[in-house]
DNA sequence: AATCGCTATATTTGACAACACATAACGAAG
DNA sequence: CTTCGTTATGTGTTGTCAAATATAGCGATT
């Protein structure tokens, strides 16, 4: 029998969530779309979803993770601020180290 | 702003959840009170999803976490297995030091 | 053979989250 | 001043999952 091991971390602010996978790749797409519509559909999220959730981390950052714009050229877009490029960062490292972790502890035990 | 990192940690068989945290708490519960129907009420768990949860790890699991029996003195009763308890204590060791882990990730970051 | 407390299982009900849909507002550009 | 694509919100509906309810079966004890 293979008995793996698995996990999701995630951010907490305030005792509410502020980053978890979903977010981090929800912003992830908006960086590669410069808009929040664009970023939602390429990830299979509704508009509106994809809307709270960005708009929730923003209001628990300490700082904005992103900045959009209304009407314009191209009728607006959204792009991830400086902090929230390293938010994202830091999420993704912590959570890589933490998958190689669990891979050594799991081998360590007795489940093999 | 006091970010906190959080994690869950799960062990699968076959793709599916063999433990996670609720199932773990379920099984200490029922070391401790001898009966799967007072375990689960101590947790505040409906019975049938208890006996739902213990039915799916032991189907899944390598070898039976449980053992019960049905009628006689008291009206029966559940106890933990050997194999079961080896399995609650890898789980609890495992997810702590995962724990402690992420913790000092959190503090090498910039988030502090 | 009747009782008791528990395991074992099906079915029905209800709450809550996800989702689709609708609409307003915005500002550059033609 | 109309059009366009986007952000920004509200609302009603649907689907899913958990909780409540119901019932059968078991075996030691009396």
């Amino acid at each position: 029998m293979d008995y793996k091991i698995k996990s999701r971390i995630w951010i907490e602010a305030d005792g509410e969530i502020l980053l978890g996978e979903g977010r981090v790749s929800l912003l992830k797409a908006i960086d590669e779309t410069g808009s929040l519509s664009k970023a939602a559909k390429s990830i299979g999220m509704s508009y509106k979803k994809a809307w709270s959730l960005i708009d929730a981390v923003n209001k628990r950052a300490e700082k904005p993770v992103t900045s959009s714009s209304i009407g314009g050229k191209g009728g607006g877009g959204a792009e991830l601020t400086e902090y929230g490029k390293s938010l994202v960062e830091t999420f993704e490292t912590i959570n890589e180290n933490c998958w190689k972790f669990l891979d050594h502890q799991i081998k360590q035990s007795k489940l093999k």
